[in-house]
RNA sequence: GGGGGCGUAGCUCAGCUGGUAGAGCAAGUGACUCUUAAUCACUGGGUCCAGGGUUCGAAUCCCUGCGCCCCUACCA
């Protein structure tokens, strides 16, 4: 790309060779030196330190100069003062532009006005900036500049550094976590034959060793649940699944997910890993369990144990024990008149069944009202045609679904391991398309999986939820857009 | 997919019913040895997203395109 020259590249071309003529090259080498937060902590006046960082401000007094550096761990003041420096340091100082890192030594110091200061004696040029940073109060602001240049972001805006911690600490806690119970982090392909584990569209790629074409993989359930068919019982995947669908603020393409699963297990080692795992990382990546969501900022309890309840008892909850013996006619007046009531606008095109009257209630009206965590179970089998029955009712599935502050989080299944049930399933989904079947997938499951619980959550979304933003992309360091 | 909004200096933003562009921060020069978004004085800085149209005249009105945001719909 062409640079563009403007004034400040110009001034800041024409200041690094001042520098350099004085002795200061503009990009330096390794500099050994304390994170600024660490200086803060331990501070003792008079101690010798070194530091080093880029400068974000510099308020200039004449022969006294005050400069903010911030090194991703903190911001500290720096005084540059005439008295403490060569003459030839002092003026190379002038010289110095916003954004520019540097490495500094010196002593602390505590200003008159209280602030923990660092008086410098020596100074060094680790990397000069080219570019003007953003203003210095409100920062980059621009959203789109802020995904599409994230490192200007996260150089000017202490939250966006400390969100996407957040997120780093998050990944090594659910790994700590699932570690110490046990489980075993394992990698399966992303570049795969046939897309599996879930429905959407896949991306396409090819492997030019092989003059075969690939997709991307949209799950890795399908080579999971090899595994445990192979014997490795209790396994986990933290990785990125690739979706080719709508974008928007709760969907980017590549999105990170974190398999669980468990033999000899079901849905209950599920619910039983939630409660464990979501108060653990509360504790440890926020150090509080309470979340407050969205703009009405709705608190969340994480404490558990959760609730549990049946989906037919949700919806009899709204609509009367007597919903489910209904003729049909009366159970749409009905669902009419409550929604009326509630001013919720039921979208009824083309709903013709009980199920389907049903589950446009609790889409509409029952799950929002969810808000501290809840499994919901025992699910109509229509909704989740690949999932197990419950043992007592073939209608019903066993799985669950995790409930949050009226949003769906995970599922979570008692799976399937039946390979003559799970080839009708997927044949019955496949419909005429039945090279879409893996069948390896099958012949692995004919081989005898034990009863297993799985487990699936996407880690952006919980990041979303602990960091309390409702866009996926300011979550994702980099997330998708369109070419400008 | 449908609807709405936005795009102006390096950054954050003003710019009314059309009259050739403004502020703050940032930058340059000068003053200042305890500042905290330092202060004061002076100075420079623009493809008003792109292209077309209406008009004597367009940042402003109209059309098309590009990008972003929001609402809504769809989504194992």
């Amino acid at each position: 790309m062409a640079q563009e020259t403007n004034e400040y590249r110009a001034q800041r071309l024409q200041s690094m060779k001042a520098l350099a003529e004085m002795g200061y090259a503009p990009y330096g080498c390794k500099y050994d030196h304390e994170d600024l937060a660490k200086v803060r902590a331990s501070f003792e006046e008079g101690k010798a330190v070194r530091v080093a960082g880029r400068l974000l401000m510099i308020r200039r007094m004449g022969k006294m100069n005050f400069c903010t550096l911030n090194d991703g761990t903190d911001r500290f003041q720096l005084i540059f003062k005439r008295d403490e420096l060569s003459e030839t340091a002092f003026a190379a100082f002038k010289l110095l532009n916003l954004g520019d890192i540097i490495g500094a030594e010196g002593t602390l110091f505590t200003t008159q006005k209280g602030e923990k200061s660092l008086v410098v004696k020596e100074w060094t040029m680790l990397a000069k900036a080219l570019e003007q940073p953003p203003e210095k109060f409100h920062g980059l602001a621009d959203q789109e500049d802020c995904y599409r240049r994230r490192y200007v972001d996260l150089m000017t805006n202490d939250e966006t550094r400390a969100r996407f911690y957040v997120r780093s600490k998050l990944l090594k806690e659910i790994r700590k976590y699932l570690w110490s119970k046990g489980f075993a982090e394992v990698e399966t392909p992303i570049l795969q034959n046939q897309a599996g584990g879930a429905a959407a569209k896949p991306f396409f790629s090819h492997f030019n060793a092989l003059d075969q074409d690939c997709v991307m993989r949209i799950a890795p359930e399908l080579y999971l649940k090899r595994l445990l068919v192979g014997g490795m019982n209790k396994v986990f995947e933290l990785g990125k699944d690739f979706r080719n669908e709508g974008i928007d603020r709760t969907h980017n393409p590549e999105f990170t997910v974190c398999e669980i699963y468990e033999a000899y297990g079901d849905r209950t080692s599920m619910e039983a890993i939630m409660e464990g795992l979501l108060p653990h990382l509360c504790d440890t990546v926020i150090g509080k369990r309470v979340v407050e969501y969205g703009e009405k900022k709705v608190p969340i309890d994480f404490t558990p144990p959760y609730r549990r309840v049946a989906y037919k008892d949700l919806v009899k909850g709204l609509m009367g024990d007597d919903w489910f013996e209904k003729p049909f006619d009366a159970q749409l007046a009905q669902a009419k008149a409550i929604a009326k009531e509630r001013d919720v606008n039921l979208e009824l095109d083309g709903v013709t069944t009980e199920l389907m009257l049903t589950h446009e209630v609790y889409d509409k009206m029952i799950e929002k009202t969810l808000l501290r965590p809840t499994f919901v179970t025992r699910i109509p089998h229509a909704f989740v045609p690949l999932a197990k029955a419950c043992p007592d009712d073939p209608s019903l599935v066993d799985v669950f679904e995790f409930v949050v502050a009226g949003r769906e989080l995970c599922p979570g299944y008692t799976e399937q391991n039946d390979p003559i049930e799970q080839r009708k399933a997927l044949e019955n989904q496949a419909g005429e398309d039945t090279e879409k079947i893996d069948e390896d997938f099958i012949r692995a499951l004919e081989c005898g999986m034990p009863p297993t619980g799985g487990l699936g959550f996407g880690v952006d979304r919980l990041v979303m939820f602990l960091t309390g933003c409702d866009s996926i992309r300011d979550v994702v360091l980099f997330p998708q857009l369109k070419r400008a």
